[in-house]
RNA sequence: GGGCGGGUGGUGGAACGGCAGACACGCCAGGUUUAGGACCUGGUCCCGCAAGGGGUGAGGGUUCGAGUCCCUCCCCGCCCA
């Protein structure tokens, strides 16, 4: 008799399940914590199929927060926590490092609410996390650790910045930002959703400040070409390539006349579709055009300027008209009409040119903007071209088929004679504004000096160290927190030692993780930003697991410092990271009250609670079980007890079973084999839920009264344990020590499955008649389609649907089915039509 | 408006073009108990007492056979405008 799982062992189970993980973890530390051997590993193609090559996995890491891990970042550790082990399994050397975000506005914000110092906040955070981390079992090297906010790291930052400077690739801008007034600090484009800041959702405006400004865009053209062949979700790859938007088209010059002095000034737009342009009815400048005191007419100056007047003060914005007309017009190349030129500042003046050509055809935005300004609407007829005026009805139809290809052509030659365009690729992607007016963040290692302008600090004086004081508030004009410090912004100039002041800005928050995997490397070299040697033996990274919320911000400029590094000879791949698998977010559960809004940004559900009170295992196996690791899904804090449930019962079918087993009967050994099948391939593929579910059908089906306790042998048990280890590592070390398995679990080699014993030696099909299953029968698969014919026929069921008579065609799935379709005139009849006779 | 991804029970989700709803959550019934936020067994797409019939957002198509492939439409999510 098997003893079932008691009420007892539950009435303990939470202790108990958490007394079982706490023995292991002792255990397993005792051991030692998982070390990479960095050096000797082979370097190795990641395609090349061999199994000892090294594999670097590496999570997106958090920033510290006192509360812990939230379960979306759980998540994803999740994920690759179970590859890494696996793959450990299999027999690769691995490398799992884990690090700490803990610069940036989050931490600044809570050690502000909390009154203690953003060092605080973030070494309480991290013990918490680790701690966290820890009791989540995952499989760490703990001798790698990095710390951005550690002057020990930093200061590699700020030497990035040096030399991104020194190349070039640096520059102060005076530029239009965007700007939060609730976080009081610039935020980049992609900080801005649908015009609101993405950090506390607060309605973010613009302002005019001088920043520092990474030239990203001189990369736009290798980043965009450069996700052709990484393996990465299409997902992934598709917005960065919408976000760096790269479009061919042509620089197309406009002629304008001058309205009184019967000059010629020229303004450059972008088209894509010459044709179109016959389309375009007028033209709209960004407030900013150069040209546009030139060209406006007298009569509507002072109007254009007040207009420049109001879109500049923010605190008036809703209040100001779409746009101003200038009096100006300029000449349609194409069909050689004149079309008015306004203002507007919805022509931002870094994008194509700070003039766009409306055209009201087909872009509704234009349109309805033509409508509020009384702007014309409707373009004309090709007409400069020496091509036939387009006609009414068919004829014109017919002449634009006939033609099509060949007007194009004209067009363009047309044009192409008069000079007036030239071919010109357009990006979306805008330069990196770098610098943020907050105070926890890299100080930007500049010194301003009125002598000798800014001037870079030299690379011995690295680290900039941040003054460890109490964040000051940023001013409200923009001003950076840390210029506020005297003692830290006074400074002697490097150059020629007259007084001069430190930059007050810091980096944006992106600037350290875009390097960490790197530092990951030789995280204590003190002589330099990474070992080269060590990064030719782990680069590429073999799997990047994140956030899907990353694709954009984080994982492009990644990309622009990874080609950054291959550029400088410091590492020989420009791709940062082989395979990236981005999980889908966790969003809390909509209530019917918080329509939409609350949950995409609030939306951090702390794992703590959770872990407390389910352990670790649970809570893995929920996360992972919960869907596919993929898919966006809605939080169900309910789930984790099931999988809880499903521990325990694992526990007591394993533990009960351990010596009875006498042998091994074939349906245990297929539905193993199965197991280690459909485990292996949920891995391969993410879908680990598939997994999951795997499980608990192969523990449902050992504690059926199907299968007895004598045809389970030691080597089922041992199987399971060692699949099971990568999901409930706690759980499967207990059990393997409790069947007597020798050796340390994650030294097991993953087990392999044989083709030949699942594909069964009989296999129940169905047998249907017409659309209809009428008996199944158990045969060989292997038997042909005569045999099994011959013997679907002879069945009672068959013959009272056929009568006998023979079908008049038969379709053999192996495997699956044969279906028997008769004769149109021997089908048996409807129900409604079946008269007494047909019955039979 | 453009691009991408989706629409399957009360819920999360399974299903090489071949028996829809695996595995769970929840719920229902019964059992058990040290009375708990516990456990065990069974049930749980819809209509029907049943035999049976209907059913994967809507409509059409291909096919012996469509949740799955093709076309049209509707809806949802994300990204970009």
């Amino acid at each position: 008799m098997i003893p079932r799982l008691s009420d007892r062992w539950l009435s303990m189970g939470q202790v108990r399940l958490r007394d079982m993980e706490e023995r292991w973890r002792e255990r397993l530390e005792e051991r030692g914590s998982p070390r990479s051997p960095l050096s000797d590993a082979a370097a190795g193609d990641d395609d090349s199929g061999d199994d000892t090559r090294p594999f670097y996995c590496l999570d997106m890491f958090p920033y510290p927060s006192r509360d812990g891990f939230s379960v979306n970042q759980l998540r994803g550790i999740a994920v690759s926590d179970v590859v890494v082990r696996y793959q450990a399994a299999r027999g690769r050397t691995v490398f799992r490092p884990m690090g700490w975000d803990s610069f940036g506005r989050s931490i600044e914000e809570e050690a502000r609410e909390a009154g203690i110092l953003p060092q605080e906040v973030v070494t309480r955070g991290i013990e918490v996390m680790r701690e966290q981390l820890r009791r989540f079992g995952a499989w760490i090297d703990w001798d790698h650790e990095v710390c951005t906010s550690e002057p020990e790291y930093y200061r590699w930052t700020q030497w990035l910045f040096r030399r991104l400077h020194q190349e070039g690739l640096v520059s102060r801008q005076e530029t239009r930002v965007h700007w939060c007034s609730r976080c009081k600090m610039n935020l980049a484009n992609e900080e801005v959703h649908n015009g609101c800041c993405v950090h506390c959702g607060d309605s973010a405006g613009e302002r005019e400040l001088a920043q520092w400004v990474v030239e990203i865009t001189r990369f736009s053209d290798r980043l965009h070409l450069g996700l052709r062949n990484l393996k990465w979700p299409t997902r992934v790859k598709t917005m960065q390539r919408n976000w760096i938007g790269r479009r061919e088209g042509y620089r197309l010059t406009l002629k304008v006349s001058h309205p009184f002095m019967g000059e010629w000034e020229e303004i450059d737009v972008f088209v894509r579709n010459l044709e179109s342009v016959a389309d375009c009815t007028f033209l709209v400048l960004s407030p900013e055009h150069p040209l546009i005191d030139s060209i406006c007419d007298e009569f509507y100056f002072e109007e254009v300027e007040e207009y420049r007047k109001l879109i500049c003060d923010p605190s008036n914005k809703s209040e100001v008209a779409d746009g101003v007309v200038t009096g100006a017009h300029v000449l349609n190349p194409l069909t050689l009409k004149s079309m008015p030129i306004v203002v507007s500042s919805f022509v931002l003046p870094s994008v194509r040119f700070g003039a766009i050509l409306a055209n009201p055809k087909t872009h509704p935005l234009h349109s309805e903007f033509a409508e509020r300004m009384g702007l014309p609407r409707v373009g004309g007829a090709i007409d400069a071209i020496g091509y036939p005026r387009r006609k009414w009805g068919r004829g014109r139809k017919r002449a634009q088929t006939e033609q099509g290809g060949d007007l194009k052509r004209r067009v363009r030659t047309s044009l192409e004679a008069r000079d007036v365009i030239e071919s010109h690729t357009l990006f979306n992607l805008r330069d990196w504004v770098f610098g943020r007016q907050r105070f926890w963040g890299e100080p930007i290692p500049v010194i301003h000096c009125e002598s000798c302008g800014p001037v870079l600090v030299p690379e011995e004086d690295l680290p900039v160290l941040l003054p460890e004081i109490e964040p000051p508030t940023p001013s409200e004009e923009g001003g950076s927190a840390l210029a506020e410090v005297e003692s830290f912004i006074n400074v002697p100039c490097p150059t020629c030692g007259s007084p001069a002041r430190r930059e007050g800005d810091v980096m944006a928050q992106w600037a350290a993780s875009c390097w960490y995997y790197l530092r990951f490397l030789s995280p204590t070299d003190s002589t330099r930003i990474f070992d080269p040697e060590k990064g030719k033996e782990w680069l590429p990274v073999n799997l990047c697991v994140g956030g899907i919320e990353h694709s954009v911000l984080h994982l492009l400029y990644v990309r622009f410092f990874s080609y950054f590094f291959h550029d400088q000879g410091l590492t020989s791949r420009e791709e940062p990271f082989r395979r990236v698998f981005s999980q889908g977010r966790i969003r809390l559960p909509r209530s019917p009250a918080d329509k939409n809004e609350e949950s995409h940004r609030g939306g951090r559900i702390l794992a703590a609670e959770h872990l407390d009170r389910y352990g670790g295992d649970a809570l893995r196996l929920h996360l992972l079980f919960m869907g596919p690791p993929v898919a966006d899904i809605e939080w169900n804090g309910a789930g984790i007890r099931g999988c809880a449930r499903f521990l325990m019962r694992v526990h007591e079918v394993l533990t009960s079973r351990v010596a009875t087993g006498k042998f091994v009967s074939r349906r245990v050994l297929v539905e193993k084999h199965r197991l280690i099948r459909r485990v292996s391939r949920a891995i391969r593929t993410y879908r680990l839920n598939k997994a999951v579910s795997s499980f608990m059908s192969f523990i449902k089906l050992l504690r059926s009264d199907q299968i007895s306790p004598e045809e389970v042998d030691r080597s089922t048990l041992s199987t399971f344990c060692i699949l099971f280890q990568p999901f409930a590592p706690h759980m499967a070390n207990e059990l393997w020590e409790r069947i007597g398995g020798e050796g340390r679990l994650a030294d097991q080699p993953w087990p392999e499955y044989s083709e030949e014993l699942l594909s069964p030696h009989e296999v129940e099909i169905a047998v249907m008649v017409d659309d209809k299953i009428v008996d199944r029968v158990v045969i060989d698969p292997e038997l042909a389609k005569n045999q099994v014919i011959d013997l679907v026929t002879d069945l009672e069921a068959v013959k009272e649907c056929t009568g006998g008579i023979p079908a008049a065609r038969v379709i053999h799935v192996p495997g699956r089915l044969l279906k028997l379709l008769m004769a149109e005139e021997h089908r048996t009849p409807d129900e409604s039509t079946v008269g007494p006779a047909a019955s039979e």
